[in-house]
DNA sequence: GACCAGGTATTGC
DNA sequence: GCAATACATGGT
């Protein structure tokens, strides 16, 4: 990856990487797209627009230093990674997988905060993507930080401990009310402790995990990828049990090895964005 | 009004 | 163990 600053901003030269299949495969629910082809979103306190340059394959981080580049979103993006070698390793060990990760070669797997992903991810259960972004973004206006108008924080793990059902209430997001709850008191007395379950291994990861009240399998899988960038973590939904039973019969993640959790998301997307492979022929 | 949505806890066999 | 079922809520 090559960049330089330019003016106030900095412009990036990044290869496989597509920002739109980046933000939109499922992974992440606060970014949003504008008409004039700019995303915008708030991450690790902090804010930041970003939109394709002009030369192909570059990116305009608007209003970003170079430290704030080096130190935050190179990271959270995951641009020191080199996904070509990933790709490399899974292609060619089963059509169904290429033609994935062939529908959208520029994904990469975010290195979220810890906690936001786990309590998105408990919200999104049994629940449709619109309405989880819903709920979430109410969340963060309700309890977060409003560090500039009408902009607010992820609401802390310690901030959440505090409150109660009823303060929950207003998000009308149901059964998960006591699950988030639950989650953000282990997070904030250390129970749960994200620094120790990123050098664990994922087995006992996943177990610390499931400790908490309406954390199964599957948010536990989400908060080892996208949280913890377990890149092994295989969360399987109801899009990826088709997917498997349909396209990958009789394999299991141990076939898409270490990066199976890339290969995952190449999958999930691929089959959301065309429903019909997954139907009968 | 039934059915569904990036599941999980509980129950019944 | 493993298959049903309830669980809040809002949208088709």
């Amino acid at each position: 990856m090559k960049y330089s600053v330019q003016g106030r901003h900095i412009v990036a030269e990044i290869p496989d990487f597509d920002i739109e299949a980046t933000l939109f495969c499922g992974q992440c629910f606060r970014w949003k797209k504008y008409g004039n082809g700019c995303y915008a979103g708030i991450a690790g306190g902090k804010y930041l627009k970003i939109s394709p340059g002009e030369k192909f394959s570059t990116y305009v981080f608007h209003n970003v230093n170079l430290e704030e580049f080096e130190d935050f979103w190179v990271k959270y993006f995951d641009l020191d990674r080199d996904y070509l070698q990933i790709k490399k390793s899974l292609f060619g060990k089963n059509l169904q997988l290429n033609r994935a990760i062939s529908h959208a070669p520029g994904i990469r797997i975010l290195r979220q905060d810890p906690w936001e992903t786990l309590c998105s991810f408990i919200i999104s259960q049994n629940n449709n993507i619109p309405r989880i972004s819903g709920i979430v973004e109410n969340l963060c206006e309700m309890f977060g930080e409003e560090f500039s108008p009408g902009q607010f924080f992820f609401p802390s793990a310690k901030t959440v401990a505090r409150l109660t059902g009823a303060d929950l209430a207003p998000l009308r997001c149901g059964f998960r009310a006591p699950y988030i709850l639950d989650a953000a008191q282990n997070v904030a007395s250390g129970a749960v402790n994200f620094e120790i379950l990123r050098t664990l291994p994922i087995e006992k990861s996943r177990l610390e995990l499931m400790k908490i009240r309406g954390v199964g399998p599957k948010v536990a899988e989400c908060t080892l990828l996208y949280g913890l960038h377990r890149l092994e973590a295989f969360p399987i939904d109801v899009w990826m049990k088709r997917a498997m039973a349909i396209l990958f019969p009789g394999l299991t993640s141990e076939f898409f090895g270490k990066y199976a959790g890339v290969a995952q998301q190449y999958i999930f997307h691929y089959v959301r964005s065309a429903p019909e492979i997954l139907s009968a022929d």
